[in-house]
DNA sequence: TCTGGGGTCCTAGGACCC
DNA sequence: TCTGGGGTCCTAGGACCC
């Protein structure tokens, strides 16, 4: 009896819209609809169901999947109308249930185990779900049903397109372990072949291994990982409030050979890209990464932690300093591609700090700690007067690291 | 036909600290 | 002075995801 069988148990869905980008596209333009679509020129961000079937992908060339697909109408990307689109869709998903973790713009999870008394049956929430996607948004989306977030996924892809699919508790096993490898959640193409070489082709034939051999080909994070979801084993709770960890802008550049000025120019225009979404966010970072693609697709990033800073112009001089010791690289190899990328995140005037161990305490000791506007009061509340006293000891300038105290260890000796 | 732009997480070695 | 153990942070690279 489905009623019964999460009863003690989380339920999870698993939301993610059909070829987002081709829908979207679809739902404007009525011409569209039925016919073969590709979003983006050179190449397909997404592709509708019509042109899925002629074996167009993402991310494919433009030119290939034209040739796949004779009448294949391509139309250029319009990103204001999916966010448009996906903040609507997200309104539904949290008028739904406040327990929604955002995946990427098409997908997210959503816990509706504290649901069901209220509202009902899972499998009726989730069918609610996709009539008002359909009906207020005008997009197709699909649904997986399940008890762990990587099960829900599973089944969400599996009932593409447009539908809604179940997997009940004491059939799980039978649901996944016929699947392709490739299907676990980690597995892409690398890990798939090296799966495949050794015979292993169903989430089943590497659920039949010991964990230490799996551990042994594919790595031991990755190797745990995988040997638990092919257990049924994902304990990762859905995640409201989930924070970005970087963020970060790149630059296809093309065959042609770029100067150097031209390298810088495109720096800079990158890292006023990324300051400004930093602003907007009201984030502050810690570490510029440069990342470069070259001709023969072989790649490099270059890193420097300067110190927490939201100041473009200390960004745009570790930038520089960074590409002019790459520029040799650059000089022999052909740069096709300049990114950047500024992590270690925290907010540049919130009540948030970031501290690696807890204070108070004879051996807790705070290492490090990015002192900023109005942040004082919060670290009072959360680690005493105290720790503010040495805080200010120690200056107090907005966005400056400060080493507080000695390590554990010093502090010992 | 050589492939866009945005992210996450893991690994491994070296510097540095007590 | 040397050695060992335990730990953090930084850098570079790689795999993977949408």
């Amino acid at each position: 009896m489905i009623e019964h069988v999460f009863d003690h148990g989380r339920v999870i869905l698993h939301a993610d819209l059909d070829s987002f980008y081709a829908s979207v596209e679809q739902r404007d333009d009525p011409s569209l609809r039925g016919r073969p679509v590709a979003v983006g020129a050179g190449v397909v961000l997404a592709a509708s169901y019509e042109a899925k079937a002629y074996g167009v992908r993402t991310p494919m060339s433009g030119g290939e999947a034209r040739r796949l697909c004779p009448g294949l109408i391509t139309v250029p990307p319009r990103f204001s109308a999916y966010v448009e689109a996906s903040r609507r869709v997200f309104d539904v998903f949290r008028d739904t249930t406040p327990l929604v973790e955002g995946i990427s713009i098409d997908e997210a999870f959503l816990d509706v185990g504290g649901l069901r008394r209220l509202v009902g049956d899972p499998v009726d929430i989730a069918a609610a779900l996709r009539l008002r996607v359909r009906a207020e948004v005008g997009l197709p989306i699909s649904v997986g049903v399940a008890r762990t977030k990587y099960l829900a996924k599973v089944a969400s892809a599996v009932s593409k397109p447009d539908g809604l699919l179940l997997v009940e508790p004491e059939r799980e096993q039978e649901f996944l372990h016929p699947l392709p490898v490739e299907r676990l959640w980690g597995v892409g193409a690398v890990t798939g072949a090296k799966l495949r070489a050794d015979g292993i082709r169903t989430v089943g034939d590497l659920a039949r291994l010991e964990q230490e051999v799996l551990q042994g080909l594919v790595g031991k994070a990755s190797g745990r990982h995988l040997w638990a979801l092919a257990h049924l084993r994902d304990p990762r709770p859905v995640e409201v409030g989930r924070r970005r960890r970087s963020v970060g802008a790149q630059r296809a550049l093309g065959r042609r050979r770029s100067s150097p000025e031209e390298l810088d120019a495109h720096l800079v225009a990158l890292v006023d890209r990324v300051t400004r979404r930093l602003r907007a966010g009201e984030r502050i970072g810690r570490t510029l990464t440069l990342r470069l693609r070259f001709a023969d697709f072989t790649r490099a990033t270059r890193s420097a932690t300067i110190g927490t800073t939201g100041a473009t112009d200390a960004w745009v001089a570790t930038g520089r300093t960074l590409l002019r010791a790459a520029l040799p690289l650059v000089e022999e190899k052909g740069c096709t591609l300049i990114g950047i990328s500024i992590s270690g995140l925290a907010d540049a005037a919130g009540e948030q700090l970031e501290l690696p161990l807890d204070w108070p305490g004879p051996e807790g000791v705070l290492r490090r700690a990015s002192i900023l506007d109005g942040a004082l009061d919060a670290v009072k509340d959360k680690y005493g007067a105290d720790a503010v006293t040495r805080a200010v000891l120690l200056g107090r300038q907005p966005g400056v690291e400060m080493p507080l105290l000695p390590d554990p260890g010093r502090a010992r000796a």
